[in-house]
DNA sequence: TGTACATCAGTGAACGCGCGTTCACTGATGTAC
DNA sequence: TGTACATCAGTGAACGCGCGTTCACTGATGTAC
């Protein structure tokens, strides 16, 4: 039966929400339409009156949580601090709330279609965020240094996700105290300081 | 019908050396057995008289990869070639040939089998191999630096995988410049000095 | 060495299953009068 | 404001499809004599 259009919208970030949660915590492969429309209380028939596709759902709900990070991370008045929830043992447990990239970085390196161009166009927003934090250098030093913290980031937390607690443990370790205060960036090898303090500390 | 004991032993070489390659290029669950077995150039039913299941055959095509991948590791006379090559914009093309750690880690995160044994056990074994390319600092210090180096490695090699072509090789380029020669190792911070030289240069 | 036959690697039809998607239908909504 | 009715969000059965796996069967292999 019809529903009211305040309704019929509150269903549909209802089914955004879910597949979020879900899509991080399993894969763009892992959970289908009927348990993401189940999960936001509906059936998998009342999808397609939201959503064109699985895969349109996919590049929207990609789009929105690397919109949710990016700003995260513009807000963030730390890097420090931020590094280390990044790298919590809470973090790298509870994947479905934690960070899309690493969580979807595998699926979208082999996707060809929306998913993939609002990640990448997500990843390349947040490289910009990760480059404010520093200063010293031009724009494009900048951004090589966000894309070194960042490839830690994700890589650091997926292979603690991948092995067992004790090393995922020490995996946490290690990436905290390696990441903490950038200061010694090797992408900046000639500069005349290597010395590239967070913004606000 | 049957076959000779060396034509067997071979279908079954042939079976894993075609999992090798395209479970790395498209995911754990985006290739299925009758794929495998044809290229192979066998048909789907005789997969079941080589492997158990897929899951069997998953994780023993990951042991297979990781050992290799540690082998060449361990083999490698300098770290700043290896790395080079790993940050090549081919390594980053031929996904299904690279790096198996890279290509897997989404999938292996959220696998609770066989496949996610072989490929931490692999993982630990690698660190240990990147950690003895560093010198100086206690073994936990060395694995403390391995890890940082694997992370920035597997993280850059995907984030490389998800974007457009520029941006792939601006990536690329980052990575290289930022993991060339890790003589100020941020993992260590408070030692004497943050030089830690390769073993051999 | 030659023969008879048990073994078993490989074939391909068939299985149940879950997936994404479609569609005839339902009935509350909200608009036209 | 009250009523009649077109709209359309949601339901659930049904679709084709590809998957992993099974199994009766085939026929070359390789062993026992």
């Amino acid at each position: 039966m019809k529903v009211s259009k305040a309704k019929a919208a509150a269903h549909r970030a209802a089914l955004l929400g879910a597949a979020c949660r879900l899509l991080r915590a399993r894969g763009l492969a892992g959970v289908g339409i009927a348990e993401i429309a189940a999960e936001a209380g509906l059936t998998h028939g009342a999808f397609y009156t939201h959503f064109a596709s699985k895969e349109a759902l996919c590049a929207e709900a990609i789009a929105a949580m690397v919109a949710e990070s990016e700003a995260g991370l513009r807000g963030a008045a730390d890097l420090d601090v931020y590094l280390a929830a990044y790298f919590s043992p809470q973090h790298a447990r509870e994947v479905g709330e934690g960070c899309p990239f690493a969580a979807l970085i595998g699926d979208v390196a082999r996707d060809c279609g929306g998913a993939r161009r609002a990640f990448s166009s997500g990843l390349e927003r947040v490289i910009d965020a990760l480059a404010e934090h520093h200063v010293g250098g031009g724009r494009s030093a900048r951004r090589a240094a966000a894309i070194a913290l960042l490839a830690g980031m994700i890589g650091g937390l997926t292979m603690a996700r991948s092995v067992s607690p004790p090393v995922s443990a020490e995996i946490l370790a290690a990436m905290r105290a390696s990441l903490k205060q950038p200061k010694a960036n090797p992408a900046l090898p000639r500069r005349r300081s290597a010395r590239v303090p967070t913004r606000r500390k």
